[in-house]
DNA sequence: CGGTCATATGACCGACCGGTCACATTGGCA
DNA sequence: TGCCAATGTGACCGGTCGGTCATATGACCG
């Protein structure tokens, strides 16, 4: 947790200091990133940085677990429930990836939850963070399923499929189609631009299809 | 490209070496790995190693396109085809679920390709093993479109979505099935070993199940 | 004014890294 | 045996890191 110094901040020094971190952990692994060079950046001194937070860790779980998902709900906001489950399932897709567009850096940050890495408290952290994700999904699908829209012999396990259907999934399919690559995207403006809602749409569309219907050609037996 | 000096090095101890690199490079990121902890290890000293490699990417390199692949196709072999498709895309997947139970270290590093790293040639690396990944499923998923058993308006999309599916979704049901996290996995033999043939056609079941029918309750409407 | 206390600062520390290189060792051949 | 090329070796280098700490600064108060 940061220091009250922290808080007390002037808003331009401590803005500076926060977007230079996300920067610099959003296009570096955990490990890869640099304290000193935040620090640099944002041209505060590092003894100033640690007055501010714990440790390099302290800096990093606090942008994960309180900076960026306050951010992302800000950017959501309330998703007002409109249409049948398939139609809000794909809302929910659609808005992510918007958020992807609008927040490349904070939306790579929480991806990283994916990535191993050999210090034990940073997987903790993932784990947390995709656990979740995974409760709140996970909601989603049960709403749907007491609706008879979908069903699935073990909710669990179709929940983490459709998890990884539209995160990890979907981001290869949007770096496939703007042919470039994760890095690429985080600093060109015009490359997330092409990804607008009308294509965001057709995109989630896809996905739920997927996750509908699966691929088979032969009508379901039930 | 290793030297010609490493590949006549006495087995035993280019084993010692290459033993120690995939458990080094297993359970850190590339950033993380320490070739100097390698050479410590494996007891080889470091400037033999720069005799053997030109650098730690040389290395990482290596392992990564030439010798994991090669035990990875030692390990699979040829998979005589049997049945439907869907029952060969099952006898697929389950077998990429032995070689995670048989050689987790070999497994968790081809899937390090989803990292994302601030070195730029790493990346490239991931990319072409990814890419490499995607064009084989792409062909067995093209031999099933051939022979009516699925239908994809997209096949580009509908591979990448299985790809994802029965990479990182079904490594985490399996994670959250054993209950433990990778490293833990990779380190206890006897939590793979409850990964056994029942259990592991069970899941590639539910998986294939999922790819072919998805969730939707309904009929498919086509 | 002087004193005090939170905060700012950057030189400094020890650790470790990837990589080099001068020198030692070895093994085959004349 | 003596020579030489290939190979082995570990001390060493420059650099960066995370983190510390003695000192400077400046706002507030008596």
């Amino acid at each position: 947790m940061p220091t009250s110094t922290f808080f007390n901040l002037p808003d331009e020094r401590r803005d500076r200091l926060v977007n230079e971190a996300i920067v610099e952990f959003s296009d570096r692994s955990y490990a890869e990133a640099s304290l000193s060079q935040i620090a640099r950046r944002a041209s505060i001194p590092k003894g100033s940085v640690y007055q501010y937070f714990e440790d390099k860790l302290d800096l990093y779980r606090w942008l994960l677990t309180d900076e960026a998902p306050r951010r992302k709900r800000e950017f959501i906001g309330a998703a007002p429930p409109e249409g049948d489950f398939w139609a809000r399932l794909e809302t929910f897709i659609e808005r992510g990836m918007a958020f992807l567009v609008e927040h490349p850096r904070l939306a790579r940050l929480s991806a990283a939850a994916a990535t191993p890495t050999a210090v034990a408290e940073v997987r903790g952290l993932y784990k947390a963070i995709c656990e979740a994700g995974i409760v709140e999904l996970r909601g989603v699908l049960e709403e749907g399923a007491r609706a008879g829209a979908l069903q699935a012999s073990d909710l669990d396990i179709a929940t983490r499929f459709v998890a990884t259907v539209i995160g990890p999934g979907l981001t290869d399919v949007i770096l496939q189609e703007l042919g470039a690559e994760l890095h690429e995207v985080l600093a060109s403006d015009s490359l997330r631009k092409r990804l607008n809602l009308k294509r965001r749409r057709a995109l989630s569309r896809q996905a739920v299809l997927f996750i509908r219907n699966g691929l088979g050609s032969e009508r379901k037996s039930r």
